[in-house]
This record gives structure tokens, C-alpha cells and sequence, in this order.
DNA sequence: TCAATACTTCGACCGACAGCGTAGTATTAA
DNA sequence: TTAATACTACGCTGTCGGTCGAAGTATTGA
């Protein structure tokens, strides 16, 4: 009668797996032995985990030749995802402080959400899009102003909205940070123009995002972000 | 370095715990006793997943003489639960279809879903709103419109923004229906104001929300619902 | 054709944990 | 005080499922 929370959130409710859906947060596609190695597992294991990510609907699959490719279904799973990360943030830090260890200081500066930016970084050119009244804000829902629309479509960007359901703004929880950075069509527009000027790579292995010292000037001047 | 995701989702990620965090949905806090019936285990195993639920944080519990009342921690919680609802709905609808046997039709037609309407009346409700002009959908975020304002505060609604970081308005995929209906601290004041004004009375042992003959007629004149 | 790589299937092991029976401790009611 | 109710602690059992080794199937490249 009801659909059955339980066989989603047990497919994500297992170390193993929740590693490589984490992984695949980057929302880059890898193969089956990259996330066998991500995960520090066998890649027969690996491939039972994998088949019931996809059986699950959680996962799809694209092979190439002798490769399987492997990423998130899809932005809902994706949002699921990163609810789950925020909440699980919340309770890490409210529970007597065992491990709240210093995480990489580059991966707190910079990094991938599924598909935007995240991190400190983040969190300012959020707030300089509040200042410069690119973005509005109001309670959780973020939306791009006129003049918003006019600097991004300055700037070549299509992002139309309507075009599908996800929204052209959206906040999205730091869990480094604790505060909001942006997320949605826009938030992913800025990430992949980030990498397409140069300014930017994306660690292999990791989710950080490595910045030149010339891309994060050029950023920081474009949209107004205090040095 | 990374909270780690899948705790959370562990705990809700089997069956019985599942049923459990479900039936707290309605939004009122139930005791031990009731959740093990809910969830047809004895009181023994109940009483041990609910600790569980407890320290992991996803559940807050309040002693009053020799009971012991539940309930989710809060709304971001509800969100969580609501998200695998919908996503489990979509997974479950694209198999092979096993079970897709026809829900209890009072539960299809008005329902509690946290602590707002949900099901078919919940839907027209939606787009009732929306025709009036009362709110504005735009991808997935809802705003109410000044009209929408007004309209509430003639009613006497204190539904002011800002308070918390709740927001206002907030669409809702109906599980049962395939489409939006209005959560948030709007969707939430509707429900409210369903009950004080006595027009419909919650089942006890469901999630099932009981019109009268009377109540439905005077609910759907109030909001414009074609019958 | 042969070798190397990528992934899957099968079978076995084993640790984790849901479930319950028994036996407790609070709290209420008579 | 006694009895009943609500919940909890402990120990046991049975099962589910993650893990890997070994063997097998596809795909690529030489």
C-alpha cells in the first residue's frame, strides 16, 4: 500500500555503498574498479553493491566497451543525497566530538556538490550574488533577480528556465561551512563555465576543486568577491 | 572527515523502523506501545529500535508518567522522510509492476502527510490556489501572492515569514496523486484550521484525515474547489 | 590467436543484528 | 501494599548480507 522507504534508504544505508554514491556526488561518471578502489573493496564485491545500486533505481549505467559507467540516476537521487549529508552534518556535530578532526583544508576551500561548487568559496560568491542583488533570497528559496538574468546572459550562459522541473536557483546547506551556497541550473552553470575558462580542475580522485592562482583571481573580479 | 551518510540512512533503511519513522509522519507523537503495534513487534524489540532512533538523533522523546511519546526531531526530519517517500514512489511505480493494489480509498482521497494536507482533496486544493492567484509555482517553488496574503490573514491565519527558517510555501509531491500539493507553514496552517474548525477529525490508527459531510462542503466553498 | 583487462557468477565464510523470552525497574491505580 | 501497566536490560538464536577467492565471460589490443 505504501511505497517502501526502507529497501531506498537500506541501498544507501550501507558503508560500502554509501561511499560510492558519495563518489558519484562529483556527478562525473566512473567505472566499476574506480569505485571499487574509491570504496577499498574488491571489485567482485564492488559488483554485487553495483548491480543492486542499479536494480535499485538509484544508479544507471552506461557501458562503453569493456567499461561500465556508472552515475547517479538522476538530480532527485542527487538532492536526496545531499539532504542526507546536511542532516547527517548536523547530528556529527552535536554528538559528544570524537572525530571533528580538520578535514582537508582544500577540500574545505573548494570542491564539488553533485554538480556546482560548494565550500568556502562558495559561500562568498553566494553572498556576493546576495550584495550585488544578482540573487534574492527569501526563507529557502532563492531566486534570480532581472538583473541577475542579464549578467549571466551577458556572460553567454543559457540557462532557460522551465526548461525541465529543476529550478535556475536553489540553496544548497555547506556542511563545511554551515551556511548556503548556491545550487541549481545557475549553481551548475557557474561550475562548469569555472572549468571551461581554465581557472579550474577537478581532482581526480577527490572531490576538490584546485584552483590556479590566475583562475581564482579572474573569478574573484567576476563576481565581486572580496579577496 | 566526511559525516558519514550512512547511519542515517541505516537507521531508517530497515523495515520495521521504516514503519515506525511512517506512522510518526502524522506529525503527533505516539508512545512505545503504539509504535510496536504500528509496527507488529513486541514491545521488547521496539523498545530497542526506538533507543536506536533516539541517539541517532532522528527522533526526540518526551516522558510523561509511565509513557513515553515520540516523535520526529523536526521538520528538516519530515523533509528527509518525505523525499524517500517520493523517490520510493517513483522506483516503485517503474518495476514491474507487483503490487500497485488500490490503497485504502479514504486514505487516496485526504491524508496527513507530516503535518499538512495531502491526497486527492489536497491536490485540487493546489490548483484551486493556483487559479485564484493566491500562489505562484515557478520549477519547484511556490510563493504566496500578495492576494495570497491577504486571503490568509483575513482569516485570521498568523502565518508571518521570516519567523523560522521554515518557508512559507513549499510544493509537496502527492504520493498517491503524481502531483504537487502545499506543505509548509501555509500547507501546515490549512490543516490546523481544518481540525479547530471542526469540518474533519484524524483516524486514530492512520494517517487517514475524515471529513464530515458538512466540513467538506464548507472546505470546499472556502477555497473554491469545484466538487 | 594469445594475452591482458574489465567485469560477473558462484560458493563459502562470518560478523552483525533483528527478534523474542525472561526478568527486571518505574509509575499508576485500587 | 498489591496489582497492573509501560518500558528496559540481558542473553540467546536464527537469519540476512557483506566479503572475498576462484573460476568464468566479454572486450580490447598486439
Amino acid at each position: 500500500m505504501q511505497p517502501d522507504i526502507a529497501i531506498v534508504a537500506s541501498l544507501i544505508g550501507e558503508t560500502t555503498r554509501a561511499r560510492m554514491l558519495t563518489a558519484l556526488m562529483g556527478g562525473k561518471a566512473l567505472t566499476a574498479t574506480e569505485l571499487a578502489v574509491e570504496a577499498d573493496i574488491t571489485a567482485q564485491t564492488a559488483s554485487s553493491h553495483l548491480s543492486k545500486l542499479v536494480t535499485g533505481q538509484l544508479l544507471i549505467v552506461r557501458k562503453q566497451g569493456r567499461h561500465k559507467y556508472f552515475q547517479l540516476k538522476g538530480p532527485k537521487i542527487a538532492a536526496l543525497l545531499e539532504t542526507l549529508l546536511n542532516i547527517s552534518t548536523d547530528i556529527a556535530s552535536t554528538r559528544p566530538a570524537v572525530t571533528t578532526g580538520p578535514a582537508d583544508p582544500r577540500l574545505r576551500a573548494a570542491r564539488v556538490c553533485y554538480d556546482h561548487l560548494a565550500g568556502e568559496l562558495s559561500v562568498k560568491l553566494f553572498d556576493s550574488l546576495i550584495v550585488k542583488k544578482l540573487i534574492i533570497q527569501e526563507a529557502e528559496q532563492v531566486q534570480l533577480t532581472a538583473q541577475g538574468q542579464d549578467f549571466f546572459a551577458d556572460m553567454g550562459a543559457s540557462i532557460a528556465p522551465s526548461k525541465s522541473k529543476r529550478p535556475l536557483c536553489k540553496s544548497c546547506l555547506d556542511w563545511s561551512e554551515r551556511r548556503s551556497h548556491l545550487a541549481g541550473i545557475t549553481g551548475q552553470w557557474i561550475l562548469n563555465d569555472l572549468f571551461k575558462q581554465g581557472w579550474a580542475h577537478k581532482d581526480l580522485d577527490s572531490r576538490i576543486v584546485q584552483f590556479s592562482q590566475r583562475g581564482l583571481r579572474l573569478f574573484r573580479k567576476k563576481y565581486a568577491i572580496e579577496g
